[in-house]
DNA sequence: CGCGAACCTGAGCAAGCGCTTAGAGCGCTC
DNA sequence: GAGCGCTCTAAGCGCTTGCTCAGGTTCGCG
């Protein structure tokens, strides 16, 4: 945890943004981006949490929507790889989708500052920013619509419809980024868990 | 349709909010905030749609906030409406349960714009008036959580954590706001049905 | 030591914000 | 038909917003 950098793993969550000032400006921008939202939110305010003065932001960012756009492109390919790397992984479509949903959800509840942001302020961003990010968006749901689709193929799964079916699991995931409070009574991982086994009844998976 | 006025119903949807002036701008302010959100609406934007100026807002309404107010209590009142007399009417838990989804599902889809900002822009309000909402959220919650409990005691469900599944459900349907699109291929009943058999699937309701 | 690049601040600008005020128009009653 | 209450507008006030800019400090490097 000490010694690690560039891990690529959750050890170091912006550890990608450089130099040390912008990071210390976006982490604050994400908290009161998640706090008020973008449109209440004030440059003066970011600066303020971030200790500096209004006018240090525009040395490392164009605009205020840049700030955002940057933390919703790197919040977007985090969870984007998370559920890549579960979807690749050996095993049943069962197994596979279990997996994937876990990480996906327990990163939303463990980074629910982060992902609230993310998932909820992307109205927000401009227009050439937004394409970009709904690009992902789709790339996202295309991972979940086949591991459901593998495990309909296989005979694992019941779903009389797999777009509808894959539309409302990733919109259960997601949602945990809004309700999830850090100060309840349970863990990312229970989450994670809980939401596993939920989704698993949602496709028919045989026990 | 053409003479019902004020049979509660979702005929005339802002039927209770009088003068006529006042509704007009009250569907304006609904349509503002759901396209752009609270804090990026400005009262020259909801005047102008109401096809009125400026001033004429505050004739009617004191603040800008107390627009959002009225339009979340009317929205929180008639989504409570929809659930308890659904689970209030006769039935195994199952059916109770398949019809409070199908008929919240599908309020949240016709009226998605409503919904939204209903569902979204909760943290815009007032201190006081966040508390009369959040009172009428925990209401919502019972009701849901009521009827899966029902459920579970009757032998129909097997829940192993009945608080869980119940904000698991209830956030699944809630989030039908933020994705359903009117111009999209599936129609808000058709949603309505396919939720309340995802959510019957979650419950492990017997076949 | 001298110099340029990188970083940051104090002060402030133009624009837009929520909201107020003075008064005009209009339909009602007595 | 004078007076009154209700509804609405034109104008604008005080303030905050996103953002800029001239200038100062710090640092590595020759």
């Amino acid at each position: 945890m000490s010694t690690a950098e560039e891990t690529d793993g959750d050890s170091t969550p912006w550890g990608e943004v450089t130099p040390e000032a912008a990071r210390r400006l976006l982490v604050a921008a994400v908290e009161a981006f998640a706090e008020r939202g973008y449109h209440a939110t004030t440059t003066r305010d970011i600066a303020g949490r971030a200790g500096m003065s209004p006018a240090a932001l525009y040395i490392h960012y164009k605009t205020k929507e840049e700030l955002l756009h940057r933390i919703s492109r790197i919040g977007h390919d985090r969870a984007l790889l998370l559920l890549e790397t579960a979807a690749g992984r050996d095993g049943t479509a069962a197994e596979r989708l279990a997996d994937a949903v876990r990480s996906f959800v327990s990163w939303h509840a463990e980074r629910h500052t982060t992902a609230r942001v993310v998932q909820y302020e992307l109205e927000a961003l401009g227009d050439e920013h937004r394409v970009e990010i709904v690009a992902l968006r789709r790339r996202t749901d295309a991972v979940v619509r086949r591991i459901i689709g593998d495990g309909v193929r296989a005979g694992e799964f019941d779903v009389p419809d797999v777009p509808g079916t894959t539309l409302a699991v990733l919109s259960l995931c997601i949602d945990v980024a809004r309700w999830f409070n850090a100060q309840g009574s349970r863990t990312p991982e229970e989450v994670g868990t809980l939401y596993a086994d939920l989704v698993l009844r949602m496709v028919g998976a045989r026990k």
